[in-house]
DNA sequence: ATGGGCTATGTTAGCGTCAACATGGATGCT
DNA sequence: AGCATCCATGTTGACGCTAACATAGCCCAT
């Protein structure tokens, strides 16, 4: 910095003020600071300049497990999102343990600015140990919360869409095919899946519940079929991948036998067999509101927000009609 | 740091030293010293410590996308492996022009010690901008490189798995699904998959190519089963099920008719219908070893790396003898 | 023309840490 | 006993940056 200021012939304060934008500076100087920085390949020292501000300029995404594809397209949503307002993202996963007062101890010690947490981990930091205190935090898909910002997906609105598309085939009722225990997006996917069961005047079965794993699906749903359904709504496209093969080893056609229906549309999802009607999720906008929400409380101490994400069904070729003689 | 001197009765540098974990403090204070730290919840600062000491205990990772399962998994991995050597990790995602160099002065501006670069980007690190100068960089799945350190799967080897399975079961030769030009792991898989078929003293077909997605999967796989194959070996795991979709499209039944063997061993795979046979690629100790590689270079100066993880061939149900009459 | 306010720029100091050197006491060797 | 060593610890200063205050020149209203 003092050769950038000795090239341009001003003092070090001045190549400051222009590198953060000052309006203070004279067009003139200002551009031949520039020109200095460019030439001499001037680049500002981040640490130095946290160690000034006391802001680091980088954010935390603490994640549990990035095996879901949601949670990596997140990811991506999330990092994209951040680099566009300049700030750098670090990771943390959550050990196999889930121990997220750890996640954060590991986050403070990076001296992040705030942090986004995706939904997994939800359940663990509602308890007491809202991680580090003056730590800004933005949770996804989470109940709402005053002392942190929330971003979530319309899960139930998604899970009546699914359900009301369902009904309006004719089918009597939809069975559930359920996240895991703990999630909140499993649910709230659930209460709407209810919900839309009750206002359509139908009856509500007993979940079945795996814990989003193909596999789980699978074994979740062989259960489902073999109580005779004909409509199964899953939790997600993972799950309605193990359904459908459930549905095949046990001889039900889909959709002519079961309709199903899954979650999140999965880049996967058209190429499942059949293609899959699902229920599509924004993970971009998401990931962009996340960092949106948590950024503008970091610069500008906006209140904790708490938005909502819409979904929308995307109709395939796994539901039909219900079968006219009933099974 | 001040405070906890003053409490432990020390001078600032001994505490320093505790934090450093230096030999030269005598045991009976260092005990006094970590006593005061955890009563006043002292954590160091890491960025006036990157300042001194000019390094940042952080680890950037370059990727093209998170849309593939495998490069979620191996950022799991990454992260993880990280986190453990006490580093932080920074994630850098390419646009969608792929700007390699974009990337990297991100990650010099952000003052990383290291960059992982993932696969996809990896034709164009290997373009004459190799990150900015003095950036230590290990890429994963890349032609070998003094300049850098390399850790990569046996692509080539697994592909000869694959073919050599297929063959054993009386193929009379395998088609390949291939994956983009310009990827290094395709590159490798096509080369295994050509050596393989010559060792056998198979044909060696054109190759339909595919983008790694299901989609195209589907349309490479549909005009390879028009052309009358009856085992296709697919780059990659995705586009296997497209495959699958495409032989169940085309009335083919898998295995009876046409045999499919995949590539990654993605979590679904299990799940597909029929599950799918695959070659497992070791996306943890892939991720582990190449931090591994990164951070010995950056602490002990260890020269680049080259390293190489083996694969295994999974047999499920997709694959079985060639029908007993030529199609 | 004089003071007040405004603009562009400079000066000073300190953020928390650790490398380098300094110190003083104990130990060991001749 | 005398001197070299070694050990535990302390002191000093600087890493690169920017907040806060300081200064100098200018314009404008009175």
């Amino acid at each position: 910095m003092a050769d950038v200021a000795e090239r341009a012939g001003v003092s070090g304060q001045t190549v400051s003020r222009v590198v953060n934008a000052s309006p203070r500076v004279d067009p003139e100087t200002r551009s031949r600071v520039e020109a200095a920085m460019s030439e001499l390949g001037y680049r500002p020292h981040r640490a130095a300049r946290a160690l000034r501000t006391g802001r680091t300029q980088t954010i935390g995404l603490v994640v549990s497990t990035l095996a879901s594809v949601g949670n990596s397209r997140m990811l991506q949503a999330v990092a994209d999102a951040a680099a566009t307002r300049g700030y750098a993202l670090t990771v943390v996963t959550l050990g196999a343990d889930g121990d997220v007062a750890a996640a954060f101890e590991r986050l403070a010690e990076q001296g992040v600015d705030g942090a986004i947490v995706l939904n997994e981990a939800t359940a663990r930091v509602r308890g007491a140990d809202v991680g580090v205190p003056g730590l800004r935090l933005v949770v996804v898909d989470s109940p709402r919360d005053d002392r942190f910002g929330v971003v979530e997906t319309d899960h139930a609105g998604g899970a009546r869409l699914a359900v009301e598309h369902l009904l309006s085939l004719g089918h009597a009722t939809v069975h559930h095919l359920a996240g895991p225990d703990g999630s909140f997006a499993a649910a709230e996917r659930e209460r709407g899946w209810r919900e839309a069961l009750s206002a359509g005047g139908a009856a509500v079965p007993p979940v079945a519940r795996g814990d989003w794993t193909s596999a789980s699906g699978f074994a979740a749903a062989s259960v489902l079929l073999e109580a005779g359904s004909t409509a199964v709504f899953a939790a997600n496209d993972q799950m309605a991948l193990g359904a459908l093969r459930a549905a095949a080893e046990t001889g039900r056609a889909v959709p002519d036998d079961v309709s199903v229906v899954g979650f999140d549309d999965v880049a996967d999802a058209a190429d499942y067999r059949p293609p899959l009607t699902t229920i599509r999720q924004d993970f971009d906008a998401l990931g962009s509101r996340a960092v949106a929400a948590l950024i503008d409380g970091i610069e500008a101490g906006a209140p904790a927000a708490f938005e909502t994400v819409p979904t929308r069904l995307v109709v395939r070729e796994s539901t039909a009609p219900a079968p006219s003689t009933g099974r």
